[in-house]
DNA sequence: CGCTGATTGTAGAGCGCTCTACTACGTGAC
DNA sequence: GTCACGTAGTAGAGCGCTCTACAATCAGCG
């Protein structure tokens, strides 16, 4: 910054003030400073700026597993909002360790971001709470209404009762549900499908499951096996709902003419041709975007929290159609 | 810190070797420092303490796309090695445009990363070569042989090889390949598909196509109606494999009874026992590791450049089988 | 023509840490 | 008893920037 300084033949703190795209340099100064600048191959040093300024302009995002198309999609919305607001957005990830996770809100905090946006689930609210006393932060996820933090969530309950609807809809009376234990999400989806069963007067089947390929393919094996097997299963998640369709084609069984099968997540997996999953679409973009502005607004100064439940919908594909008569 | 330093009795320097792990340090007096330490929730500020030191002990990853599983398992092999080598890791994205990657790149560079490995296929060797001139930089990238830079990347080519020696050897001859174009990797497939092909005498019929579902489906739609249609296709990734398993599928043709079917990349699409597709498996994980530990090589003086080809392997799975008598 | 206020530029302290050079204090050998 | 040496701790400069407070210049105006 000195040599960029002497070459153009002004101050330090002008070059400073060009740097940061100040209005209070004239185009003479500014153009010169430039020039040296770029002539010399100087950029601004980030640590220096945001050590002498007092603030990162960076929000930071901790995510649980890269993998899982659901958090790179929250994470995409975030940059895109945040890009938006002029803030860069870094990015750690878990790993699908708690370890991990630990390391990568660590990494977070010691660079000091102004915000935070977490999309993970393996640890606990305590902990996150704690992180949310020393900074801004949101989490996507269900985590009850903690006071410390903004959370922004899907509402699960509502889109099993879409599956439910729908199903119900195209006649089906059967229905049986795969679901993934205390998974995150998972326990309101049941709930969700419960209730909308019992509205229905329709007594609902529930297996025991994952949100994993291998899971859906034991369940629908063990349902396919009932006296009264189900002639709709609406599966923990895409993933699971395709173990489903494996065991399914393996007996010979038609999609949907003999069992209609729905997935939940609307990822990459339901849109395929070759799968083409009835599924209930998260909007997962949405949900990075709505964190970050809730997080802005936090990073300007507001502490009420703040608790947003997102609604999904239902996208029919030909995995689903009329029940067999 | 200072805070520390005078609720623990001791100097700031004291304090300083403690948080960096010195053994310089009596027992004692580091029990003293990290309790008050605790005590008054200090945490080290990443910020200052880069700056002044000089080195930010930080890797760089620089991803085209987040959403790829290509990319995030090579993050993934990134992070594992540098954690076992006591480097954080920062990941940014250019969100697949590539005025994303010069932002994202930029940021990193202005964090002053000890290095970069970029995983990316927007933007010019040139524009890498000018990064590579700042900062070490490892490229995971078919970029020919640069020589400001390390490069490590899958041999496509042999990839090919492998996939037509397993279709002749289950008796297949009419084996179409679906290219895609010019789209990193692409260019090497066909390439060595056609070499192969030629090895063994046989006509190679290759046919325009993308790494995406649709142009897959068009392909084999295409490639159906022919007078003779190929008994086995070889798709430009599992991506387009599933493309064409749907029409496959569409017009009653059984796989592998009819036609075999070859993706390539062994995503988790590929497993998935709905479509389970014979593939040709990218060591991603390893392209991240070795792609660190050339980088930490870099980082410590090397300066000759070092380019490595990593073997794949072939995944064989239920969609490819003898050819139909 | 001097005063006001806006505009443009500058000096210098300080952000929170590291790192070099130095001091203080044993400890053991001769 | 003194000297060399190793160990534990400290002082203080400085990393590259920002930011406050202030200086210089100039236009406009009564």
């Amino acid at each position: 910054m000195d040599d960029v300084a002497a070459h153009a033949g002004v101050s330090r703190a002008l070059v400073s003030l060009v740097m940061r795209e100040s209005p209070r340099v004239s185009d003479h100064s500014r153009k010169k400073v430039l020039a040296s600048a770029n002539e010399l191959g100087y950029r601004p040093n980030a640590w220096a700026r945001n050590l002498a300024s007092g603030q990162t302009n960076t929000i930071g995002v901790m995510l649980n597993d890269l993998h899982n198309p659901y958090f790179t999609e929250l994470a995409e919305g975030v940059a895109a909002t945040a890009a938006e607001a002029g803030m860069e957005v870094l990015i750690t990830s878990g790993w699908q360790r708690e370890s991990g996770e630990h390391a990568a809100i660590d990494t977070l905090l010691n660079l000091r971001t102004d915000g935070l946006v977490i999309g993970a689930a393996r640890f606990s609210v305590e902990v996150f709470d704690e992180v949310a006393q020393q900074i801004p932060t949101v989490a996507v996820a269900n985590f009850g209404e903690p006071d410390a933090m903004d959370t922004v969530c899907n509402d699960e309950a509502h889109g099993a009762e879409l599956v439910v609807e729908h199903l119900t809809d195209l006649g089906h009376s059967r229905i049986a549900h795969i679901d993934a234990g205390n998974a995150p999400g998972a326990p309101e989806r049941r709930r969700g499908f419960m209730a909308a069963m019992s509205n229905c007067g329709l007594a609902p089947i529930v297996f025991d499951g994952d949100f994993n390929e291998h899971a859906g393919r034991n369940a629908a094996e063990q349902l396919m096996k009932l006296k009264e097997p189900p002639t709709a299963i609406f599966a923990a998640n895409d993933l699971s709902a395709t173990g489903v369709l494996a065991h399914l084609r393996s007996i010979g069984a038609r999609v949907p003419e003999d069992v209609a099968v729905v997935g939940y997540d609307d990822t990459l997996l339901a849109g395929l041709g070759a799968l083409s999953l009835t599924t209930v679409h998260q909007p997962r973009q949405q949900f990075g975007h709505r964190a970050t502005e809730l997080l802005l607004e936090r990073i300007k100064g507001r502490t009420a929290a703040k608790h947003e439940l997102i609604q999904p919908r239902l996208v029919t594909r030909s995995s689903t159609g009329p029940t067999p008569t």
